[in-house]
DNA sequence: CGAGCCCTTGAAACTCGTCAATGATCGTGG
DNA sequence: CCACGATCATTGACGAGTTTCAAGGGCTCG
């Protein structure tokens, strides 16, 4: 378990007990993959949703375009992310998704996951998981609607920080971040401008620094509490119920 | 098939090909149900995720409180409308709900829904109905993230029209809603004054008329064209693919 | 008939967006 | 190895959309 399916493997087993024989089904799960450059369209909204995408390394993220070109990034993947399973069970992806910097890439076809799932832990952990997703982007429209651009940008880099430290990405209080400010903005609704003018505002009250792809949080207590964020949304440090619930 | 449960069945065989006995086991689940009054709270955060609601008649809706009063509501769920299944896999529920007016509802337990799961049909449509809901979350998000006010409560419009549509909830062009523009703009992220102001504006170019909780859609094409109403995200008139995938 | 909730309206303030220009950085090719 | 272009960060001025505060009016329900 060293190979690069290490960190998915990690991520579903906070999320259900797996045995040893369910990781290494996982683990050759991922055998065919192949390395992404920086900003390569994974997938277009419309395509057939045929196969299930799990970035093994590097970083992702999914988004969708408005007509007149504005863009609201949905969600960020990073290295040990996947996405939502049940979405092979509507006929096209609703979607778009790219990668930021080069990346590790594993597709599973439909069938290597009904494999999979035959797996009662690991569908378990396929589901769990996948909720703790859709808590997040509930939180985003709690974070976009209700927060200034201050609190908004200090909840993403807490929110991000807590989801890379549990799979070990993080090395103090830093992690790395391929993203430009216009990005930034696509994600929080925010001008590229503003959120610079945020940024430097964060860097003089030093909570975060957020520069060369890395950002480095100076006082996360401080940072926390100016941004109004509670982690239990992700769901984390809980025993959750061993109920089997095959069918969900 | 003539009962309270009749919207729900409706909504869930939207979804996937549901058999005359599978339709039986629906109504069936739905006996033990309770009338609620309004405003009443269903579920508050933190609660033990151990039963699953359905909404058999009326209003309802999903929220989240921030620590400093601001709310801001995740989901409508209107006659017909549940809860996610995969939320029972958590230990506890992470926002809260309540209805609007007085409505139906019936409560599954855990071992009711499994013992509905075990039809691989019933499985499959609560699981595209689920991925509806998420979708629908994910199109708030670009709503609230990159619509102008004017743009956010038309397209509001659009998608609730469009769903209550969909179980025969609407006469002519016109739909209830009990919501005051407080609650409105709770789930836009708008205040309720520049609520106010934007259904005047509306109401001015005879596009959405909105009172005595009834709202009348004028001009239904225009509204979608003014608001980037684009109902795909619904995933409604699709004809998915029925590949059996029991164990998402 | 009064209380409370909701809608409506106005004025002022503020957050944030847009436009525009200047630097900084980086990869590429000459 | 340096010049070039492209992308990204930074900064200022201005304006638009939206919020907040405040007050009045209408409706409903007890």
């Amino acid at each position: 378990m060293t190979g690069l399916a290490s960190r998915w493997i990690q991520r579903l087993a906070r999320c259900a007990t797996l045995s040893l024989e369910e990781q290494r089904v996982l683990e050759d799960a991922t055998e065919s993959l192949r390395r992404c450059s920086s900003t390569e369209n994974l997938v277009k909204i419309g395509d057939p949703a045929d196969r299930l995408i799990v970035i093994l390394s590097g970083h992702a993220y999914q988004y969708r375009l408005l007509p007149d070109g504005r863009r609201q990034i949905l969600a960020y993947l990073f290295a040990g992310d996947m996405c939502d399973p049940r979405q092979l069970m509507l006929p096209q992806v609703d979607y778009s998704m790219c990668v930021l910097a080069s990346s590790d890439i594993a597709t599973l076809s439909v069938n290597t996951l009904q494999r999979l799932e035959r797996h009662p832990n690991v569908s378990l952990a396929m589901a769990r998981y996948a909720l703790m997703q859709a808590a997040i982007t509930r939180e985003w429209l709690v974070n976009v609607g209700h927060r200034t651009a201050f609190e908004r940008i200090g909840h993403l880099v807490c929110e991000m920080f807590t989801r890379l430290e549990s799979v070990g990405l993080t090395h103090e209080h830093a992690f790395e971040l391929p993203l430009t400010q216009a990005e930034l903005g696509d994600t929080l609704a925010l001008s590229a401008v503003h959120v610079n003018r945020t940024l430097m505002e964060l860097r003089r009250l030093k909570l975060v620094t957020f520069q060369n792809r890395q950002v480095v949080i100076h006082d996360f207590n401080a940072l926390q509490s100016a941004a109004g964020f509670d982690p239990s949304y992700l769901h984390f440090n809980e025993r959750p119920p061993e109920r089997a619930m095959s069918a969900l």
